[in-house]
DNA sequence: CGCGGCTTTGATGTTCATCAAGTAAAGTGG
DNA sequence: CCACTTTACTTGATGAACATCAAAGCCGCG
């Protein structure tokens, strides 16, 4: 019944693979369910699987020198949490928790490979998935530095509005500490800002509920900083 | 002569490729030398041919918003510049300007992806090195954002000194703005945080020349930063 | 010789992190 | 279900790090 092959949240990751390739991919997955705030995987773990979120959303994060977390993306299905490093890397180099609860499957890392070694379509389409994750990320990050406090407010606010919930109004899934991991701040100023877009009357703001009230201004705001 | 069959400078990136496959790639290549200065592709175009490093260096850029450009990367042969988006994007990602006088070759995109395609273990070792490009550039954009200034230059001179050229004495090949591009400072900075430095007798600086004196103060500095 | 870009140093101002202290919210055990 | 503890959130005051501005010296190049 919880077969890739009848999976409907199966990603055109795997469009290029044949059923009998599917069934080698059913036969060494495993499915599971985590709770918010668990953790999937462990930076600087041997790498064994290939993890593959199905429902919910998760975290990359990884630890500085200084024991500070850095949130470096969060991930939604499809996103191929695991896939960044998985390629190139005995380890892991992200820790990856779920933000609320979710679903993913892992794949014996051999599995894919030999797949991969075996149908170079497929392969191919490995390779556009990591190089599009590894742009974004790169050009989020680069998007983040370039922009002073009230810009990465604004953008992170309205990337959720439209990446994630696809509504002005959401559900922060994120705390105000994480908030800052994400775009290197402070959580004081996370706030500080937070609390004056209130005022402004650009955001309406309750705890994690948030409504996007003046989105031209934001736009601009962020456009700007 | 010039055949990338014979090829020293050819990487272990094509080591997969049989006989027939090389051949495809040379007779699908072309060779190109810069000088110093000269651009060779422009972020934004079309991507048409997979552009691949022999000998120089090259620095790849971007253009914020506000005009000013970002270095993402400064690599060497053997980097594949022009993998990171080759395959997920249609156009350059980054501008790609030669620092000295530089080889490098151009071959046809749609003969990469083909023998990609063909050739899974071909497919899963490019796959390895975009997986290691983008980890390095991740890594390094927090690594310098984790730093304060002091710290960044430091790093930098290291990198250079262990990655570029093997010695704790060189040319540097970028000028002090470049320098600020690259490590996300302003050029005034760059020059101050030199001249401390000399002044401290942690490093001989005169104009491009660098010489790292105090190498253990200078680690310190970079890790404690 | 003189012009323009690169480099250097100093003075000033802004942005943001840090510290402190208090309030609300969310678990936790009886 | 309520007191208790802990964790998250919020606001203000202070200081440090860094960008910006200004001005002068240097170097290569026409």
């Amino acid at each position: 019944m919880d077969s890739c092959q009848n999976c409907k949240f199966r990603s055109k990751l795997f469009d290029k693979l044949s059923e009998e390739e599917l069934e080698t991919i059913n036969s060494n997955k495993q499915t599971y369910l985590v709770s918010k705030g668990e953790t999937i995987c462990v930076a600087g773990e041997q790498i064994k699987e290939f993890v593959y979120l199905v429902e919910g959303l998760v975290k990359l994060q990884k630890v500085g020198r200084d024991g500070k977390a850095q949130i470096v993306s969060v991930a939604r299905p499809l996103d191929f949490v695991g896939l960044l490093t998985v390629f190139s890397n005995q380890d892991y180099q992200y820790t990856i928790t779920a933000l609320v609860d979710s679903r993913f499957c892992r794949i014996d890392i051999d599995v894919m490979r030999q797949l991969a070694a075996k149908n170079g379509l497929f392969a191919l389409d490995i390779l556009k998935y990591i190089s599009k994750i590894s742009d974004e990320i790169i050009r989020h990050t680069y998007a983040i530095n370039s922009k002073n406090l009230r810009g990465r407010i604004a953008m992170i606010l309205l990337d959720f509005a439209n990446k994630h919930f696809e509504s002005d109004t959401f559900l922060l899934p994120l705390s105000r500490k994480e908030l800052a991991e994400l775009i290197d701040m402070t959580p004081e100023n996370v706030i500080r800002i937070l609390s004056e877009f209130r005022r402004d009357n650009l955001v309406y703001v309750k705890g994690k509920q948030i409504e996007i009230i003046d989105r031209k201004l934001l736009e601009k705001i962020r456009d700007l900083g």
